[in-house]
DNA sequence: GCTTGAAAATGAACAATGTTCAAGAAGAAT
DNA sequence: ATTCTTCTTGAACATTGTTCATTTTCAAGC
């Protein structure tokens, strides 16, 4: 017998709606920032009544946390395409990944950093936990460069280096803080992760 | 002849208000975060009415702006007690103070660093220079310690490894993001400061 | 002290925006 | 065809930022 849930056709509108509400504000949130993102725009531009939106998403947060969930797996999709041959070159790979990620969705990123929920409701776990799993894919090449470290402490490296790349790319891409150009970025964040391997006793580019 | 001008007691009010008014929007932030701020609630507090408020600052961002700008006047003064007698200690001192200030006044942080103006109006310039200030603050211990480097290159490479504190702090300190538990936080800049500077030829407690 | 003119304070009204829900429409099930 | 369920609607409501005509305050001049 056959498991598989047929999608009947009110299923397949009601999907198609949800999709579009979601590209929408992802596309609003993208070029005007996360402030600018109003129920009424969102449900006019799908052409739907705001009521609609409340039924698909529960809130307004409900869309926000649905764009950031996307957003992140976006980032981390992007981030596992880095070739894993060799592991400095890998780093570097992640740390340049991230810029250049952050650099085309800025916007997003930052509604997914800054995006704080009403009265003191907790930010979504699984969100979170994709947040720290990204963070975390620079384990594996720092496990294979530091054979003879705790495992724990490399996961604790391996959140606070991408960490520091996240707050230096973060800050560096403020268009507002004139001070780091974009072309200087990625040199700028290159030679951190150099600097930072040097202090570890690795050699660059073994 | 005396160019100071006496403060009528009208402008004595005035400020004291103008200075009630911030310390309440400050608490309020402090406490339950920047998206609690509601101008109602600080007018009452206060004990006038939403006009004055508008009165006095121009719009609510001008509020908001305000704490913020006060914030990292706060940061800058315990900053510049850290002492620099030796280069290193200094830079420790720097990150571990930048530390205790983000744990003791996270939410006041969070504003400085998270708040976006309505519309594209940008973020006043003054606020942007006295954190760039602040980012700059690591330049002098590193000229010390790295006397044949460009000074343009310090500049950068202070604001780097600061923008990089900041990220290990923020995410860090994101009650969120589970993973660090803060007893460790300030063990792991500790460390991540030591690696880095290691990394950059620089040995430990001079 | 009274008058007067400027400055400030007020708070009701307005505007923008998130949220709810009773009524109706659409589709599925029998 | 009828009924039953579910979804959709959008007007009404709630919250919150903003404005502004009116009133109040108060310092200066007489």
């Amino acid at each position: 017998m056959n498991n598989v849930q047929e999608e009947s056709p009110r299923d397949q509108k009601k999907n198609r709606r949800r999709l579009q509400i979601l590209e929408i504000a992802r596309g609003i949130i993208a070029t005007k920032g996360l402030r600018s993102l109003k129920v009424r725009d969102v449900a006019e531009a799908a052409g739907c009544s705001v009521g609609s939106v409340y039924n698909e998403f529960g809130d307004f947060d409900g869309v926000i946390l649905t764009v950031n969930r996307e957003t992140v797996q976006a980032l981390t999709a992007r981030l596992r395409g880095v070739p894993a041959d060799d592991p400095v070159r890998q780093l570097y790979g992640l740390a340049a990944t991230y810029l250049e990620f952050f650099a085309e969705h800025a916007n997003l990123l930052r509604s997914l950093f800054e995006h704080r929920m009403e009265d003191d409701r907790p930010y979504p776990d699984d969100i979170l936990q994709m947040v720290m799993d990204a963070f975390a894919l620079m384990h594996p090449p720092l496990v294979r460069l530091l054979p003879d470290a705790d495992d724990v402490k490399i996961a604790l490296l391996s959140r606070t280096l991408f960490s520091a790349v996240h707050g230096i790319i973060s800050l560096g891409l403020e268009e507002r803080m004139v001070a780091v150009p974009p072309q200087m970025l990625r040199q700028q964040v290159e030679q951190f992760v150099d600097t930072h391997l040097a202090g570890l006793g690795i050699l660059p580019l073994s």
